[in-house]
DNA sequence: CCTTATTTGTACTATTTGGTACAGTATATA
DNA sequence: TATATACTGTACCAAATAGTACAAATAAGG
């Protein structure tokens, strides 16, 4: 047995790179061979499903990594609130502060939403179930929870799109720093 | 001189339909010929430049609604807190209550941005702006009208993505009452 | 009605698309 | 080193792509 999947797993990040920019029917494969290195042979080796197959390799991968860094760190049994601040120093530094857009947020807003929607659902699902948690735990009512928990993870989104659009990633930083101090008075 | 330019301005609303349903490069002419019941021929007469033309056209109109029905109320003389209302119900009647997603902000996220970034930009600016000087009428500060115009807009878009990711509307119903109800305390 | 300008359907093209076939090469294990 | 398996480069394909050319149809103004 030659060379293990680790080429797989390599090229998910050039993969990331080129539906980021291009979207997914934008991305077509003559820029997909060319950011990855990879001849078709390969890419179709590793990936017998063609496109769809590489597009939901890459969000199992933003997934696998907001669960490793974010959703789990978010259900720590320590204080929920450095869980939380633990969160927004992920977040700031996954989407480059600001520079960087939510490849999930994205596809849900393109043609690539029914195609893909149970991850996106699942993605969006998880990270507010576990920051309500998070914040149930720092004792805000149920309510309050997932009222607040909702309106960071839309304001986090919100200021990619916006960030995006007015070509200002400060957008994102300010929005960051304003659902910190939202959290730490929502608490009294 | 036959038909006016009705037609090529009955088409738009079409076109909106379908750059909204399969983004840009997912819009095939195939398609816009099919939903608008133009030919190629028609198409192309009323839109030289193709399909560029075809998406600064559609952008133009809803940057257009938006002038009329949002950022040029928000400027009305009487209650600025009138207008505010009035630019939440506008809202809430043009994305369909969180149905239907923003062609600006869906094209900020994909390959159209750097195509289209001047009316994007445009778009968002001038909302925010708009909003930043009714909330300066409503007695804010300068900084407090700026940050909260700027938190409108986000959490308008937010909204719009997860609602469309969770493919549950009532996000954005929520986001659009949590909104107004900031911004009525944010002025005591 | 006749001229002029606008509008449209059809056929066409050059290019790119995603995907396949498959022979050949590399490589690790036994 | 033999061999089974994993990898890769190349040539290929049918379909779809955006866009063009242009003759025919339509409609209005004089």
């Amino acid at each position: 047995m030659p060379r293990e999947i680790a080429e797989r797993s390599d090229t998910i990040a050039a993969l990331g790179e080129v539906f980021r920019k291009h979207g997914y029917s934008g991305a077509s494969l003559a820029e997909i061979t060319e950011r990855t290195g990879l001849g078709k042979g390969s890419l179709y080796h590793f990936f017998p499903d063609g496109k769809q197959e590489m597009a939901e390799a890459v969000l199992e991968d933003v997934s696998r990594w907001f669960e490793a860094h974010v959703f789990t760190p978010l259900q720590d049994p320590a204080d929920p609130m450095d869980a939380i601040e633990h969160m927004f120093e992920a977040v700031d530094a996954y989407f480059h502060s600001g520079e960087r857009i939510c490849l999930l947020g994205a596809f849900a807003l393109g043609d690539t939403r029914e195609r893909f929607k149970a991850p996106i659902n699942d993605y969006f699902t998880r990270w507010t179930d576990a920051l309500t948690r998070a914040l149930l735990r720092t004792g805000l009512t149920r309510t309050q929870a997932r009222h607040t928990a909702e309106e960071v993870v839309v304001a986090i989104q919100g200021a990619l799109v916006i960030a995006r659009s007015r070509q200002d990633p400060q957008v994102f930083a300010r929005t960051l720093r304003r659902l910190r101090q939202r959290i730490a008075t929502a608490r009294q």
